[in-house]
DNA sequence: CCAATAGTGTCTTTGAGACACTATACG
DNA sequence: CGTATAGTGTCTCAAAGACACTATTGG
């Protein structure tokens, strides 16, 4: 929570915090994760990335580690700086300056664990807009979402950068449990590409980078035959 | 400048600063513009990165205007964020956050307008070391120069951003005059990531993007068959 | 044996490197 | 008309999409 506006006002510098875009794929669709608002200062709407201002003591990232605990109950997590956010009238309360973090999480270690005031919302990619007064996005199904403040933007600018990094890095597995079938990594990839993929050149793509491989394990419970799982490759592991 | 030590213990939130790394490309090696440090209480070598504390009025960018202009003697500049580096360690003068931007011009706009404390020094690239105490950059005549606080890094970070983007985006045009000729873009390229392209390859590339297109002007006052120039193609304009 | 999904073999397409060729300006 | 560089045509190779095929499980 940023501080009050009194504390902000006789400072010579802005304020720094840090909010968090907390991601997960459910039912495929990105869900962030926002927590409900009740100071009347607001602007925009009643939700709002999870935030914190940064403390003397701590760096950005412990920061994070902290929103992480507190806000979403999380103990650990991955999560990467995305864009710090500069604009003047960008919090009505008073000068701030927000570096902001987007986390990924399997969808299971989170549902439980969050506290009662956060929800978990589904957004749609809708292209960056780095201006204009973006609080709105919209989810697949046409319902709206009013953001507070800058938070849309900054939801935009998380969607955006993991698409970017999706078929480059191994992003995509920090969305998933530690044992998957390829047809959940598929799966993932086309929620977050909004596309369909074509299986033989998913796999052959996966598998070349090396960055997974097989358990000899299979899932079970499925009516008909089951996928291999797999799991993350360590760099450093033979094959 | 960063504020006086008594200034930033008083606070309870850290001090914002932004730096910048500006680069061009000079005989074919990249050039970073660096400024003498006097101060005794500095970590590491006497050159650090431009860079000012963030005013409580301003945003981050025209912080780093207002750094272009007056550490550079630049009035405009393409310019982008980096990244934000909090390590509770990183200046010894007191908590100092800061917001790195990389900044690309063409070589002919920066000489002549330096400051006389500032300096043009070569980087090469040693890929990313995110850890450890790296405070010396080596160029390719073997030299070492010494950095100040984690500028050294800072620069490694920009230096990888700048070979990640440069061939799907256009900054490799903000590194070269308004007109040039392929064999120039061809040659900013081949410096930054330090390879030799194939010709047809390379011009296949880039017209293709349509990023740049023809003028029907040509060089002149060379030996041989003068090179036709080039211009950005800004989008909108057709072919 | 049937349904339904896992997994593979191969053809085609596309984009980049290799290489050799033609084109053109100056002296 | 020679020299040196500009610019192009074409072959090869590698990676990804398309599509059809085989493999395997529960019922």
């Amino acid at each position: 929570m940023p501080a009050t506006p009194r504390d902000i006002r006789v400072k010579t510098q802005p304020a720094l915090a840090t909010d968090l875009v907390l991601m997960t794929i459910r039912d495929r669709q990105i869900m962030v994760l926002v927590q409900k608002r009740h100071d009347a200062r607001q602007v925009g709407g009643d939700w709002a990335l999870p935030g914190t201002i940064v403390r003397l003591n701590e760096t950005l990232e412990q920061a994070v580690q902290r929103v992480l605990h507190e806000k979403a109950g999380l103990r650990e997590a991955f999560f990467e700086q995305l864009q710090t956010f500069s604009a003047l009238d960008r919090d009505p309360r008073g000068r701030v300056v927000t570096v902001a973090y987007y986390a990924l999480v399997p969808e299971a270690e989170l549902t439980n664990r969050m506290p009662s005031d956060t929800r978990l919302f589904p957004v749609q990619y809708l292209g960056i807009d780095e201006n204009g007064p973006l609080t709105k996005l919209q989810t697949k199904a046409g319902k709206t979402l009013t953001y507070a403040f800058d938070h849309a933007r900054i939801v935009g600018a998380a969607i955006a950068r993991l698409r970017a990094k999706l078929d480059y890095t191994t992003v995509g597995l920090e969305l998933l449990p530690r044992r998957f079938t390829l047809r959940d990594l598929q799966g993932i990839h086309e929620t977050i590409l909004e596309t369909k993929l074509t299986k033989p050149a998913f796999r052959r793509k996966i598998l070349d980078r090396k960055h997974v491989k097989p358990t000899g394990r299979y899932e079970t419970g499925r009516a008909f035959r089951p996928a291999e799982l797999y799991e993350r490759n360590y760099p450093g592991d033979i094959k």
